[in-house]
RNA sequence: GGGCGAUUAGCUCAAUGGUAGAGCAUCUCGUUUACACCGAGAGGGUUGGGGGUUCGAGCCCCUCAUCGCCCA
């Protein structure tokens, strides 16, 4: 073996760099052509356009790919769809900024030019993020990557809405929505963030118009007064009993409204009472709807007031409005409130914590505002999901959030689907001089629809971005086509994503699915944890708290950052990323290197299997076997955590600080190098392949140089390791553990002697039965002779299991620390054995705890007493 | 306000109701032909507080506290 070729240090990038290639070429991308292997297929969440690698992708993505390479492994006939999303609102943003930087914006290009802008952007920097995917070591199938707005994609999301709207799961309707005033588009919730902020109550003062007293409303926002169409008390409210229907005049804008009695106001809270604003909050707009009230609107789409309203409906109280017109709110806040007081409605204001709403991405603060959009029906699509959610046909991971999942299912409202933007699917709804709405997909067709009448213009809005996402997994497999990818791949096997997506996005792919496909798109959903900063802190890129996961790849490497976020990933809600836990995975990566380079060194060509085995090879393979269905059953329960425990456990401390150790001496033998060849060899390759799917990357480049037989071209295309039974023995496992517990009892004690480590002893006695594993205990705690009995003169000793070890001591040294030890454990055992005594006394533990826990415990107590005993001699032995 | 999760060694996390473990960090020792990104040894815990169930509770139940998330 050539030095160049492995140096003793493990380098990382340049291992990293050459295979994902190398796969590529071969490729193992693409699901295998022997359709009669099950298939296993996942659809990726489609990051944004705008996107580029944070620690949550380098978390989700990396565990799509252990499942996928995992599954390839179990014989799967395996595909992972990636692609990406056009994100309307993320997307527009960002060129929006461009062209501000330019001088210019979306406004002065007009909608065809900036459109062709974002094209062009997407063009330039759109991949980023799928390069970054590549350098993760994801196995993704590139000749299949969809985006949303590829043709197909793009005229099936056009066909849905129109065959929706065709069956009346669409229509158009005036809802409070989500306004960012800013971007001057609704957002749904997801992009939104809720904060609590100081601020004021304002208590204000409604007179009854028949002179019989008033009423006092709290409200935090006085400037919404000016749309206000009633006021609103709790029906048990003894306070406002018989003034029901009464009206009150409201104050600067002199209208006319009445008390109304509605379950919504809280009798709790202040006054009772609540003024009703049903254009500018979502609770008022529901009970402007339950009593059939007017929705004035006072707010425009840049949030400033607006008269447009009272003008049309009321021209006689425009007057008073138009004083405001023109003001943004804060402003129109201030003065409201300055009128109030002069006219002396205003009767105090309290500090008070005020939730809002902000747009995640703009940073306004959103206002709820009525406006006319399209919306899709859910209650009836989201039926089936229900029903298969509660039969577990479609099952969550950690399972809690089923019900999470299934309250909001069950509560479900209608969806707002159309956005003021330009990027994006445009909805395909066409009007004509009146007015007249023709859907259809083209404006030929519509003009078509509409016959003598002229279509004059196109629906402005475009679709919701989730909207075409919802049908993520199976538009990108060919749907609406009988496609080959839909027949093989439909329902697809399992969704990974985000806990704050289920709602948005998880739960439309679901009811797309069955109301579209006919059947669920997947049968299991994933959650995975939030990436935190180590000291618990969100990561944020606009805080400048985020850590870029290139970075880490560029120095540790993607093996070690993967290992980093998967060894920690289990149904956790969140983990930590620490810089140190990469080094540390970065130190796994080194010791596995090593390691194998040291097998390499001492191998030449493949080893026969041998006949005879040592214990200690028995005890290894056992280990082997216990392993590889730990990690199997691991992978299988998407418990990377403890896949990942039992792979370091055993390579580390089983392979390398034992068996390699205990082996040495054999390896450097001719006559018995072969056995322990073999069996390193057949520990490597099994735990190679084991760890293939977390730490892909460093398993490819050392299985290329194993000497095995049957070898793959590529571990990546390499079977899960078959293990055969009989390699389970408990009785060499158990054997072997004692030997290694009385070894390091008796490390303990020469460190108590000061005997520096490796530092050889001449002579060591034991007592007890060792069954032929003498040479461990002497080359694995370096004494040159192991003698059976006790030596003359004094001694110290150490007790394991059965076996005493003893070590002869001459002249006066200093046994001080021994003594220590011996009281320390002494103290130990006398407490325990107190316990324990006090447990078997009592009658009815006896009577009532299993056999078997009754039975070790009086073993252990036994055992308990002898070493008390035993402590005791050596005590007074030292002591005298 | 409602719901969910977390609270275990200095840190990050494990532990089918049966003597609380690992990695890192700390301390002591060690250049040994795979690896100092290493090895040997050691110390370190009233499992957030308080109740309860049980022969037995980190684990089950109640309650409080703190932190985080979701929904309103």
């Amino acid at each position: 073996m050539e030095n160049i070729e492995f140096p003793p240090r493990y380098e990382a990038t340049s291992v990293e760099s050459k295979w994902y290639q190398a796969w590529d070429d071969a490729n193992l991308f693409s699901p295998s052509d022997d359709t009669t292997k099950p298939s296993y297929c996942i659809t990726i969440p489609p990051p944004n356009i705008t996107g580029s690698l944070h620690m949550g992708h380098a978390l989700c993505y990396p565990l799509q790919d252990v499942l996928g390479r995992f599954q390839r492994m179990q014989g799967k006939r395996v595909l992972i769809l990636p692609g990406q999303d056009h994100a309307g609102i993320a997307t527009q943003s960002v060129v929006e900024k461009q062209l501000r930087k330019e001088g210019s914006s979306g406004a002065e290009l007009g909608r065809e030019k900036f459109v062709e802008r974002v094209w062009q952007w997407r063009g330039e920097s759109g991949d980023t993020i799928l390069t970054q995917l590549k350098a993760l070591g994801c196995a993704f199938d590139w000749s299949r990557l969809r985006f949303t707005l590829d043709d197909h994609y793009a005229n099936t999301v056009l066909q849905v809405f129109i065959d929706w709207y065709n069956k009346g799961h669409i229509y158009r309707g005036k809802r409070v929505v989500n306004w960012d005033p800013k971007l001057k588009t609704s957002v749904s919730d997801i992009e939104t963030l809720r904060e609590t902020r100081k601020g004021h109550l304002y208590h204000i003062r409604y007179d009854f118009t028949d002179g019989t007293g008033s009423v006092v409303i709290a409200t935090t926002r006085p400037e919404t007064m000016l749309a206000d169409i009633a006021v609103a008390v709790h029906p048990s409210d003894k306070r406002y009993e018989g003034k029901i229907g009464k009206m009150l005049r409201l104050p600067l804008v002199g209208r006319e409204i009445p008390l109304v009695s509605d379950l919504y106001p809280d009798p709790e809270f202040g006054t009772g009472a609540v003024k009703i604003t049903p254009a500018h909050d979502p609770n008022d707009y529901e009970v402007g709807v339950r009593h059939n009230l007017a929705m004035p609107v006072v707010l425009d789409l840049s949030a400033r007031i607006s008269a447009e309203w009272n003008r049309e409906f009321e021209p006689e109280l425009a007057s008073s409005v138009e004083k405001y017109e023109g003001m943004d709110r804060y402003e129109a806040r201030k003065q409201i409130v300055k009128d109030l007081e002069e006219c002396g409605a205003l009767v105090e204001i309290v500090d008070h914590e005020i939730p809002i709403i902000l747009s995640d991405r703009s940073g306004e603060v959103i206002e709820p505002l009525l406006s006319e959009q399209w919306f899709a029906r859910q209650g009836e699509l989201a039926k089936p999901v229900i029903e298969a959610v509660q039969q577990d046909e479609i099952t969550f991971h950690p399972a809690r959030y089923k019900d999470i999942f299934l309250a909001w299912m069950e509560s479900i409202r209608d969806w707002n689907i159309s956005r003021q933007l330009w990027w994006g699917h445009r909805i395909p709804a066409y009007y004509t001089e009146e007015n007249e709405l023709f859907v259809a997909l083209t404006w030929e067709e519509a003009q078509k629809q509409a016959g003598s009448k002229k279509i004059v213009r196109q629906d402005t809005d475009v679709l919701d971005t989730w909207f075409s996402s919802g049908m993520w997994p199976f538009v990108t497999l060919g749907w609406p086509e009988q496609s080959e990818d839909m027949n093989s791949f439909y329902p697809t096997s399992i969704l990974i994503t985000d806990r704050n997506i289920i709602n948005l996005w998880v739960a439309r792919m679901l009811m797309m699915g069955y109301d579209l496909v006919g059947a669920k798109p997947f049968s299991q959903v994933i959650i995975y944890a939030t990436v935190l900063r180590e000291d618990g802190r969100r990561m944020s890129k606009s805080l400048g708290t985020g850590i870029d996961p290139m970075d880490v790849i560029n120095t540790l490497g993607a093996d070690a950052l993967r290992w980093t976020l998967l060894s920690q990933t289990g149904e956790n809600q969140d983990l930590r990323y620490s810089e140190k836990k990469t080094e540390e995975a970065r130190n796994f990566c080194n010791k596995i290197w090593n390691a194998t380079r040291f097998v390499l060194m001492n191998v030449d060509g493949i080893p026969a299997k041998p006949t005879e085995l040592e214990t200690v090879d028995k005890w290894l393979l056992s280990r082997l076997v216990h392993t590889e269905k730990e990690v199997k059953q691991a992978y299988e329960r998407f418990d990377l955590q403890a896949a990942c425990q039992a792979l370091y456990r055993f390579f580390w401390s089983e392979v390398c600080d034992w068996y390699i150790e205990i082996s040495k001496s054999r390896l450097y033998n001719d006559e018995q190098k072969a056995t322990p060849q073999w069996v390193l060899l057949t520990a490597f390759e099994a735990f190679i392949k084991m760890l293939h799917p977390i730490m892909p990357f460093i398993t490819e480049e050392l299985y290329k140089y194993l000497p095995i037989e049957g070898k793959r071209e590529f571990v990546m295309s390499a079977d899960w390791p078959v293990l055969p039974a009989d390699l389970n023995q408990p009785e060499a496992e158990q054997e072997i553990e004692s030997v290694f517990a009385a070894t390091r009892a008796l490390r303990a004690l020469r460190a108590e002697l000061d005997l520096k480590p490796m530092q050889q002893v001449a002579s060591v006695y034991f007592e007890g039965d060792l069954k032929g594993n003498e040479a461990i205990v002497s080359s694995q705690a370096w004494v040159q002779n192991l003698i059976h009995g006790k030596p003359n003169g004094r001694f110290v000793s150490a007790t394991s299991g059965g076996i005493d070890l003893h070590i002869g001591v001459e002249g006066l040294i200093d046994l001080a620390k021994v003594l220590e030890s011996i009281t320390r454990d002494l103290a130990k055992s006398t407490d325990e054995e107190a316990k324990l005594a006090a447990r078997l006394d009592n009658p009815q533990f006896v009577e009532r705890a299993k056999p078997e826990v009754i039975e070790r415990d009086r073993a252990t107590l036994a055992e308990l007493k002898a070493r008390i005993e035993k402590l005791e001699a050596r005590q007074a032995l030292l002591g005298a």
